[in-house]
DNA sequence: TACGCTCCCTACCGAGTGGTAGGTCCTATG
DNA sequence: CATAGGACCTACCACTCGGTAGGGAGCGTA
């Protein structure tokens, strides 16, 4: 029961862990912005590696039931693969956090790596690698190519999202928002261009 | 004096905050790697933000000197693009090392972003504009323009040299080698075809 | 010999960490 | 009305954190 209090644990807990690591947040600290006690947290989560795990797996979750979505969204391969990585790029406040909050998964999953196998963004990859492979079936792409691909577009959408904030402070809001303008254009010409003009 | 020693600490404090972040280690854990107690560190680096502010620097130092190389290394403008991106994705040890710590920073930063007017990276980011702008100067890329583009190449291959390590323990090294050789066609690709066909 | 300096040590501090033990309140069910 | 269990609490545990105080060994210089 009480699955609200447990939903806004989640919230918080993932808002904190992308701003600050895992390392830089506490779980009392956690706690305190829920309105709760440390000891009140530990009742729904009986770790702090358990509140993160599941933090980590609904947005795993959420992730692919996106993909899922954009598969359906159109019938032309180039274009869906469009839809995809523009909805990946979209600077809502939640996207930036999640892609930050994964972005520090695969820093530290470096240490434990060797369990990576079964990665929560296995199946994520596999579903990009045969979007990427749709597009232009005439050149049976390997999956490495695909992989390769879908992976530079992806490293570049992510990056281009945590880095926003410290970008705006530097060089100011309204030049960002330039380049995001041109950063979108730009990804779609790479998506186009990059896939139909021969390896 | 003992310069030596001070070497050997930032060589080692670079690596493990590029493992395990800035909370993720204690200067207790650096100076026992290195065969010293944490006050034995304390002596040449009064704090911890001390000592991980000194290792962003002189990141941050071989970062430009590499940059002001690639300027040197070739007369052709695109030439020039290619093999100063060829140079920062190369998967040297010490070189991926040292993206995970800045992306790491890169993540972190986001809270103290108001100070970034005169972050580390900003000449960096500054000379990466002008060096696409030469590229193709009959077009005349505004700033936001050539931002975009360049950080767009920045972040693939940034975000490809932190996750090596991951998609080998979920692939295979094989094909993450096989990845590698065409993550580099694809990006001279990109490079070439990018800038030259428009926008 | 005396002095001061660099390098590095042991001992210690206050604050904070994740986690446990045990109890209280509330509500739903019998 | 009794009881069971979920939700949440206070108190506390053992431990780690970054940092300070102070001292000693080895050195060069006077």
């Amino acid at each position: 029961m009480h699955a609200d209090t447990r939903q806004r644990l989640l919230d918080i807990a993932e808002q904190l862990f992308a701003e600050r690591g895992f390392y830089g947040v506490s779980i009392a600290a956690i706690a305190s912005e829920v309105g709760l006690t440390k000891q009140g947290l530990l009742h729904y989560f009986n770790s702090k590696e358990k509140l993160y795990g599941a933090i980590v797996q609904r947005i795993s979750d959420d992730f692919q039931d996106h993909q899922r979505e954009a598969l359906q969204a159109s019938e032309d391969p180039a274009e869906r693969l469009e839809k995809f990585y523009a909805a990946l790029a979209e600077p809502t406040e939640t996207n930036v956090q999640r892609t930050r909050l994964l972005m520090r998964e695969l820093l530290d999953n470096n240490e434990r790596a060797a369990k990576a196998e079964n990665w929560y963004l296995r199946p994520f990859l596999d579903r990009l690698i045969s979007m990427v492979k749709d597009v232009n079936k005439s050149e049976k792409l390997s999956d490495a190519e695909a992989l390769a691909y879908g992976y530079q577009l992806l490293g570049a959408v992510n990056y281009f999202l945590i880095s926003t904030s410290t970008l705006k402070a530097m060089y100011g809001a309204k030049f960002i928002e330039a380049i995001s303008t041109d950063f979108i254009k730009n990804l779609n010409r790479l998506i186009n261009q990059g896939l139909n003009s021969g390896t």
